[in-house]
DNA sequence: ATTTAGACTATCCAAAAGGTAAGTATAGAA
DNA sequence: TTCTATACTTACCTTTTGGATAGTCTAAAT
């Protein structure tokens, strides 16, 4: 049996555990945002387009549950809160950017096309 | 509008593309297994624990339509079908590879044991 | 006559992921 | 006094994903 339990979930493999953290629509494009600066929630709400306040809290709760991120919080008025790369987190960008070239890869061989934008 | 659509779906980024193509718990260890040599149905099905006919069924159809894997169909009874990477599937390898050891450096990370095993 | 093999298909269901829309708190600006 | 900014929360749905279970087809073996 080589599946694991842990915070409460079964894995099989160590795929599906990578895919834990970073899988999904959201977590990537937030992780890849961060990579050069903090950025402010609004921030990355205006940087990545389509995201929603309710997926963009909870990712970004998620990417901090699991280490990936620091949220500081500034006690001002109206809020400010920071959303930075941890060790951890940025021990993901390759791999972010190698899934990425991968799809740029794929884009291409299907020949859509597509800017070479940011994630 | 970084955005576009393929085969019916709407993407917003690469890396989802990308994740079309590999993502989810099953297609992954379905390619990793293909790439020494082609497998039968029954032979994926023992060599990767807890699949089920179904979703092993639903995920090499989708394999197959997005192109990385070859279907080969000999016409005896009982049935016997073999499955192939394609040369698209072949460049999903490394990519699978970077994810998989992503993935036991997180389980390292986390402190749980694991056997280093194929998947 | 029944069982077996191999590769499925068909239903039905439960859980997870993700989207929509609205509401909250606070202080200063208009 | 109403409005604005910021970072959320809550409730409610819909869609997608995945799991359980049973059934199908054919010919040969028992």
């Amino acid at each position: 049996m080589p599946e694991f339990f842990h915070d409460k979930r079964l894995y099989y493999t160590p795929i599906e555990f990578a895919l834990s953290h970073l899988g999904g629509t959201w977590k990537m494009p937030i992780l890849w945002r961060l990579q050069e600066k903090a950025q402010r929630f609004n921030e990355l709400k205006k940087d990545i387009p389509h995201i929603t306040d309710k997926m963009l809290t909870s990712q970004l709760r998620e990417l901090e549950s699991k280490g990936l991120i620091n949220r500081e919080i500034f006690p001002v008025i109206p809020p400010k809160v920071e959303y930075s790369l941890t060790k951890k987190g940025m021990k993901a960008i390759p791999i972010i950017e190698t899934i990425m070239k991968y799809g740029y890869d794929l884009i291409q061989d299907a020949g859509i096309e597509f800017p070479p934008k940011k994630a």
